[in-house]
DNA sequence: TAGATCGGTTCATTTATTGAACCATTATTG
DNA sequence: CAATAATGGTTCAATAAATGAACCGATCTA
């Protein structure tokens, strides 16, 4: 692991939750020695990154991250376009929405939406996705590039007990969602909270990102899974159209048969 | 220089104008070598801070600034309290406005606003402000923390000929700010542009970053500075409210002696 | 077709990174 | 209130990682 990583990675333990963190915590969170992540800390400060809170001597993400999001947005406006399918998407299930973005070989968080609903309700705190564990890598395993899943087998940590741990586990999810278009995860990275992703599509009809609804699992009856498909579905194709994409067709082949399952489904009872 | 910075520094060299570089252009720009590069270049992709375009295989900005921008924002709301107060200023003044913060020893642009009344005009792409070179820096120099000039004075680097190279002479443009409230750089970050900026004040009276107006050299008439200057120290003092600070009376005292004095002169003649 | 440029790779050399042990302060606590 | 255990920060010899000249194959240009 290249120094740049390890600095860059202490980023990722900032949160909404802990904004500000100190050393010593820092150190625990990234299991690395003082002395190293005091170094990293100092060069990300130096940059700009984060900043030091003078009083509590304790870090915080820093303004250098901002112009860098802005010209982000200028260039490629993917967050605009999915905020407002996302927002319709959160309403319609009272649970959280987020998108993530495939970039190169790892799908990154984009932008999420906690309903109002409920009190409790998942919280997307998480940048960088586990392929095999949440929906929504599963949903990139499923529709990426295939070599998408060389890189996932690598490391299959275990998060909960339902975390699947060998390629063949993988495999199989990863083909369930293939045959029906959407891709799910029942408590395989937080155990209480059931996910349902499908992909979102580039101009070239190549996997862009993903959406995807995490519910808490004890709300999500059949009912309301079968709502959430139905908006995915709808806010996919919304994003897909936003970022300027298009979804293929076996994809929209895919997605029909599902939804008409479901539907029988429900009549038959 | 750490790899951590070699490589985010690396990040500097995208812009509006140039949102997409590739391997070589950058290796030129960084004065670098191409296999360092390329290295740096792999593992902010393996991070999401920058991606590549599978086509043209150049690089730009990544997605995973996008969740670390919207955390700074919501743990430190500062970009919102500045919005407004630049937009008047900008308007005010038909040249470009911008507010940077000052994080530990370095001075970051936060955002900046074009006006739109003359086709050529001041574009912000520099993300670190030199503190000597600057309209910006030296009113950093002249109303921040004392040891910041230890740090100026490390890299006098001569951007224009108009460039303060010596500490005596930076030394003496910080002086000025100092007496005056406001710091000026007529052509010494880039010839053309002629510069003034005042302080923002955090909750402490300390400062907690600039404002400036960047105009294009030529247009700087006597009477658009007196127009600048009072529409710079109406943007601070908005500014400074909004992100729940208090301007110093002595700087309040400055501001009037000069606004005063420019009255003066105008009624002269 | 010959030369130039592009992105990407290799490997011996060099240089920066590492972490145990060390301070100096600042809360906790019996 | 002194003892204890945190905290942030620093040092330096051992070591692991970064470096860059030279190289490759693919495009592009004249």
């Amino acid at each position: 692991m290249s120094v740049v990583a390890k600095a860059i990675e202490l980023l990722g333990y900032f949160s909404k939750e802990m904004p500000e963190v100190g050393l010593s915590e820092l150190c625990r969170m990234a299991k690395r020695d003082k002395a190293t992540t005091y170094r990293h800390l100092s060069a990300l400060e130096a940059l700009g990154f984060i900043e030091q809170n003078r009083i509590t001597k304790a870090y915080r993400i820093g303004p250098a991250v901002l112009p860098l999001a802005e010209l982000r947005e200028t260039t490629v406006p993917r967050r605009e376009g999915a905020l407002s399918p996302l927002k319709a998407l959160a309403d319609l299930t009272g649970e959280t929405a987020h998108v993530a973005v495939l970039s190169g070989q790892s799908l990154h968080s984009l932008v999420s939406r906690e309903s109002t609903a409920h009190s409790t309700r998942a919280v997307m705190d998480v940048r960088q996705l586990p392929l095999h564990a949440t929906a929504s890598g599963l949903c990139a395993l499923a529709f990426g590039p295939t070599d998408l899943m060389d890189t996932a087998i690598v490391h299959l940590h275990p998060f909960t007990a339902q975390t699947a741990t060998t390629q063949d586990a993988v495999a199989a999810l990863t083909k369930l969602a293939q045959e029906t278009g959407f891709a799910e995860s029942k408590g395989s990275f937080e155990s209480d909270i059931h996910s349902i992703a499908v992909p979102v599509f580039d101009h070239q009809g190549q996997l862009a990102g993903t959406v995807a609804v995490a519910g808490v699992a004890n709300r999500m009856t059949p009912e309301l899974e079968q709502k959430t498909r139905t908006g995915l579905v709808k806010a996919s194709r919304d994003i897909t159209r936003n970022w300027g994409g298009t979804i293929p067709s076996h994809i929209d082949v895919l997605w029909r048969k599902s939804l008409e399952a479901d539907q029988q489904k429900e009549l038959a009872p």
